[in-house]
DNA sequence: CGCGCGATTGAGTAATTTCAAATCTAGTGG
DNA sequence: CCACTAGATTTGAAATTACTCAATCGCGCG
């Protein structure tokens, strides 16, 4: 469980035992059932998330109660409302268990903390919201440039586990049409 | 113009003399006229840039020729294609002034060894791109939970200066909607 | 066997695009 | 002051795309 977020982090930057045992004394573990919510629209964001195992999506859920999903958070992934995380204001989105799901939690104070002590924390954290920051940006470009199908078959080239692991009403919700395009457009 | 740069950064992190001096040491500065591109498309992307005054697009050219506008960068923005510039590969992007721009230029290796030497600029950078990760997420929410109409709205909510500043067109362009419809909106 | 959920199909409707034409606007030169 | 032009914006009409709502299908499970 350790092991997989040291191996993690040491794609990034290098951690000694002692340094690793520093940072891991600011995470605890958690365990989530499939269909568990691990926070709600309204709530207060304490964590953000390192999936170990399992599957999330973060979810807003729109004024028609329409559901439309933001990203999801395969294994070695990070994920929070993080615009509520760090502003420590009331969760906008929802977080979701698509799988049962283990995740390390990290609070604000502990992710503060790490990055203040130990500059090799904050290196990565940079390095991993760049990276977050990127991926947003080409799916901007996805939902300006292309068209249903098209976002349909770069995310299959791209996550094609997804395809196995998730409902067609769910691809739909991230691709941000109705099930009932996705389902024409599968052929 | 570079006590503009020095004010941005201290609104997140306070420099000494010495240090803005030593990060001030790591820029250099570029003018560009209206409609000159800084990069573009195909090209090397040596510089991430600040800019001090004037008005950017980013922008990403599809295969019919159709421009789409994944940014604009207004004073005290930083703008770059930043899959390219971290990686060292071709611009998929590119970076045109709308109008007549004046911008500080961070190579790579200066922001590689600002970080390193400076955990205050690394900290600036972090919490920069933090923000820059949560404005994709919530456009990508846009994007999938309003139609054109919505869209067009709440950017005027958000940065009504743009709509003196840029053409009918390069908004259209920015909202993901046919300059036409976007015409058709306006009522 | 029958229930229940997700996926698919059909039909009508709404939103957006495309292409073409008309209109407006700012700047230029006579 | 006026005419002219280039570019941007608006309008019109037809075609396309996606949506909604309703009905049906398919399949795993008790």
């Amino acid at each position: 469980m350790a092991e997989k977020l040291r191996t993690h982090i040491e794609k990034k930057v290098q951690l000694s035992d002692e340094e690793f045992a520093f940072v891991l004394s600011h995470f605890t573990i958690a365990e989530f059932k499939k269909n568990q919510f691990i926070f709600e629209k309204g709530e207060k964001v304490t964590y953000a998330y390192y999936v170990v195992s399992g599957l999330l999506k973060l979810l807003y859920t729109d004024s028609a109660a329409n559901q439309h999903i933001v990203s999801f958070a395969l294994e070695d992934w990070w994920e929070s409302d993080f615009y509520a995380y760090f502003t420590q204001t009331r969760a906008t989105m929802s977080l979701q268990c698509l799988e049962k799901t283990t995740v390390f939690c990290l609070s604000l104070e502990g992710y503060q903390n790490l990055c203040a002590r130990l500059q090799k924390m904050e290196s990565f954290f940079l390095q991993k919201s760049n990276l977050g920051f990127i991926g947003s940006q080409q799916r901007i470009l996805s939902l300006l440039t292309s068209n249903a199908k098209e976002r349909y078959e770069q995310l299959l080239g791209q996550y094609p586990s997804l395809f196995q692991r998730v409902s067609k009403t769910q691809l739909a919700a991230y691709l941000g049409v109705s099930r009932e395009t996705l389902s024409r457009l599968q052929k």
